[in-house]
RNA sequence: GCGCCUGUAGCUCAGCCGGAUAGAGCAACGGACUUCUAAUCCGUAGGUCGCAGGUUCGAAUCCUGCCAGGCGUACCA
C-alpha cells in the first residue's frame, strides 16, 4: 500500500514538472510514512519540504502542485490535505484496504516473502562455540538470532546456508584433553593438582569416567602427549554431540559443520600465509609473522604465527573466510558475542586482503544474556563450571518461550532472561500473548464448523462489509507485514518481527473483545471469518520465521 | 589513554538513514466474563528522550564535547 502511494506521488510530481508547475526536473523518491497521529491520515509524505530548495518554491506550494496532478484511477484516496510546514496527508477509502485480505489469501504462507535477495548465495555462520563445554544461554541467544536471520533472508529470496565452525584445533582443545586426563588420573587414585586454566565443570569428570569405563587404565602407561590427544579427541567429540543435540532440541539445524582442523589438514592455512607473504602483506618481526591489517584499516598489525611457531586463531580464520567466498557466497554473515567486537577490523582486513569487498562481510553482534530466576541472578561462571546449559533452560521453559524471548530485544542490547517469567503463562510472557491469537482463531474456526457456519468462500461483497474501525485497523496492520519482513532482512534485525507480532496480537485481541465473528448474518460472518483467517495466516507466518509453534489450542 | 556498544515513563524496552502532540508491556488505580478460550480487553495516571552546545523550517534521531555503565584494546580463543 505504501509503495502504491509512493508511486502516485512520484507520478504526480513528474506530471507537475511536465506541465510547468514545477521548475526543476529533480524529483526525489517520495518517502511515505504512516503518521503517528490519526488526524494526519493514513499516510503522509514530506516530499514537498525535501524539494523546496531544488525547486526554489515554498513547500506548501509544491505540495499544492503535486496534489493537483495526483491521479487516482482506483479511487483509493478519500481526501488529501496540505498540513503543517508542507506535509501532504492522505486519507484512504476503507475499500482501499480490502484487497490486502485477498493478497494474503492468495499468497498464503508466502505472504511477505520477496525477491530482494535475487537468489544470491549468502552464508550465516553462528553459534560456533568451542567444543570444550556445553552451550550456555548466551549461545542460545546467538542461535536464535542467527537461525531467525537465516530464515528471514531465505524468505526474502536469498539462497542461505547455515554453518557452524568447529574450533577443534589449537590450545583450548589441548587444554580440554589435559583437563580430562587429570580427572582420569584422579579416578585411578593418583594425586593431582588441577590448574585454574583447566576446565572445571562436572562434565569433565563424566567424560573421564567414560574413558575409564571404556579403556580401563591403559592411558596411564602411554606417553603424556598421546594420552592428552586421546582424551582431547574423545572429549571434543562427546561434547560436540551434546552441542548438536541441544541445538536440535532448540530447533536449530545446520547445513554444514566446518572443522577448523580440516583447514590445517588440507594445507589451506599454510597456503594463505605463503600467499600473503609473497604479496608482502605478511612480514616477520621478533620471530613472529605479522599480517599488515593496519593497511586495511585496523589499528595495529596482528600476529598470525607466534615466535614458537604456532598459528593463531586468526590465521585459520583468514583461511576459513577465504574458503567461504570460494564456495560462492557473495555475502557472509558471522554472528558473534559482543565481547568479540574488537575482532571485526582485522577480519574485515582479511576479507579485503583476499580480494573481496568489506561490505560482503557483516558481523551481527549479540549482547550477553543475564540469566535470572525470580529476579535473582543465577551463577554463570564457565570457569567454575557452574552454569545452567542451554539444554537445561530449554527443557525448563520450552523451546517456544526461549526462542521468542531471545528475540524480544535488539540483538545489541543486553537481555535479562528470567526463568520464572519465561514459564509464566500470563501476558508478562509475550510468547503466549501471540500464540493465544492463533489458538483463539483456531477455536473460532472449530466452532464455526460445529455450527455449520463455516462458509469462507471468497466473496468481495462480504469483504466489503468490513468497515468497523477495529477491522480497518487490523487490515492496516496486516498490510504492514511485508514491509516489516523487508526491513528485518535489510537490517538483519529479527526483533522487528517479534515486535510486529506482539502489535498484531494486540490489535486482534482488541477486535476480538469488541466484535463477534460468528454472527447470524452470513455475509458479515463470511467477511469476518476471512479477516481472522488472514490474521491467523500472518501470525503463523511470522512465528514460523522465528521457528516458534502456532498452536491450535492452548 | 584509545576504540566500540548502551543511556528514552517507577521497571523492562521499541522508535534512531531527521518530521507534526515521543510509543508499548509490566507495576499502580478503576472497570468488563450467561456470548467465538479472561493466557483477553477498556479506562486513568505516569517523560528535562544522560548533560551541554551545533546543523536544520523541524532533532530522541545527524555532528562535537562532556557524564555514567558495559565490552574491547594479547605472540588468548
Amino acid at each position: 500500500m505504501k509503495q502504491r502511494i509512493e508511486k502516485l506521488i512520484t507520478n504526480a510530481a513528474l506530471a507537475a514538472h511536465h506541465n510547468g508547475d514545477l521548475a526543476s526536473s529533480e524529483i526525489p523518491d517520495a518517502e511515505v510514512e504512516e503518521p503517528k497521529a490519526q488526524a494526519h491520515g493514513d499516510f503522509s509524505t514530506n516530499i514537498a519540504m525535501v524539494m523546496a530548495s531544488s525547486q526554489k518554491m515554498p513547500p506548501r506550494k509544491i505540495a499544492g502542485a503535486i496534489i493537483d496532478h495526483l491521479k487516482d484511477p482506483d479511487g483509493i484516496i478519500a481526501k488529501t490535505e496540505i498540513a503543517g510546514p508542507g506535509f501532504i496527508n492522505f486519507f484512504l477509502e476503507k475499500s482501499a484496504w480490502h484487497p490486502v485480505l485477498g493478497k494474503i489469501h492468495d499468497a498464503n504462507d508466502r505472504y511477505g516473502s520477496s525477491d530482494i535477495g535475487k537468489g544470491r548465495k549468502i552464508q550465516v555462520e553462528f553459534v560456533s562455540s568451542n567444543p570444550t563445554g556445553p552451550l550456555h544461554i548466551g549461545h542460545g541467544r546467538g542461535a536464535a538470532v542467527g537461525d531467525t536471520v537465516a530464515n528471514i533472508l531465505s524468505f526474502c529470496g536469498y539462497e542461505v546456508q547455515r554453518e557452524y565452525y568447529i574450533n577443534d584445533s589449537g590450545r583450548q582443545i589441548r587444554t580440554l584433553g589435559q583437563s580430562v586426563l587429570l580427572r582420569y588420573k584422579q579416578l585411578h587414585g593418583h594425586p593431582i593438582e588441577f590448574p585454574d586454566q583447566c576446565y572445571q565443570g562436572a562434565y569433565i569428570h563424566e567424560i573421564a569416567a567414560e574413558i575409564k569405563a571404556q579403556k580401563g587404565d591403559i592411558l596411564l602407561s602411554q606417553p603424556e602427549d598421546d594420552a592428552v590427544l586421546i582424551c582431547a579427541r574423545f572429549a571434543a567429540e562427546k561434547i560436540l554431540r551434546g552441542i548438536r543435540e541441544d541445538l536440535s532440541f532448540f530447533g536449530v539445524e545446520f547445513d554444514r559443520w566446518f572443522s577448523e582442523q580440516s583447514l590445517y589438514d588440507s594445507g589451506r592455512v599454510d597456503t594463505i600465509i605463503n600467499e600473503f607473504r609473497n604479496q608482502g602483506i605478511i612480514y616477520e618481526k621478533e620471530g613472529a609473522l605479522w599480517f599488515k591489517t593496519r593497511e586495511f584499516g585496523d589499528e595495529k598489525d596482528r600476529v598470525v604465527v607466534t615466535n614458537d611457531g604456532r598459528t593463531t586463531y586468526f590465521a585459520s580464520d583468514i583461511a576459513y573466510h577465504q574458503d567461504k567466498y570460494e564456495r560462492g557466497f557473495q555475502r557472509v554473515i558471522d554472528v558473534w558475542g559482543a565481547d568479540h567486537h574488537g575482532y571485526i577490523p582485522r577480519m574485515k582486513a582479511a576479507i579485503e586482503a583476499c580480494g573481496h569487498k568489506r561490505d560482503q562481510f557483516d558481523v551481527i553482534l549479540v549482547q550477553l544474556v543475564n540469566l535470572l530466576r525470580g529476579g535473582e541472578p543465577v551463577a554463570m561462571s564457565t570457569r567454575a563450571g557452574e552454569f545452567e546449559t542451554l539444554g537445561d533452560v530449554v527443557n525448563e521453559v520450552g523451546r517456544d518461550a526461549a526462542r521468542f524471548i531471545f528475540l524480544t530485544r535488539h540483538h545489541e542490547s543486553a537481555l535479562d532472561f528470567d526463568l520464572e517469567l519465561a514459564k509464566q503463562k500470563t501476558n508478562d510472557n509475550p510468547v503466549y500473548y501471540v500464540q493465544y491469537v492463533h489458538a483463539r482463531i483456531s477455536s473460532i474456526v472449530r466452532k464455526a464448523k460445529e455450527r455449520g457456519k463455516n462458509n469462507t468462500a471468497w466473496d468481495d461483497t462480504a469483504i466489503a462489509l468490513l468497515v468497523a474501525p477495529e477491522e480497518i485497523d487490523l487490515i492496516k496492520t496486516l498490510a504492514r507485514y511485508p514491509e516489516v519482513i523487508r526491513s528485518s532482512a535489510q537490517t538483519m534485525e529479527p526483533h522487528r518481527i517479534t515486535f510486529y507480532l506482539m502489535n498484531l496480537a494486540s490489535v486482534f485481541h482488541t477486535y476480538y473483545n469488541k466484535h463477534r465473528v460468528l454472527v447470524d448474518d452470513p455475509r458479515v460472518r463470511c467477511g469476518r471469518l476471512n479477516l481472522v483467517l488472514a490474521v491467523q495466516k500472518v501470525i503463523r507466518n511470522g512465528l514460523t520465521l522465528l521457528n516458534v509453534s502456532a498452536p491450535q489450542e492452548m
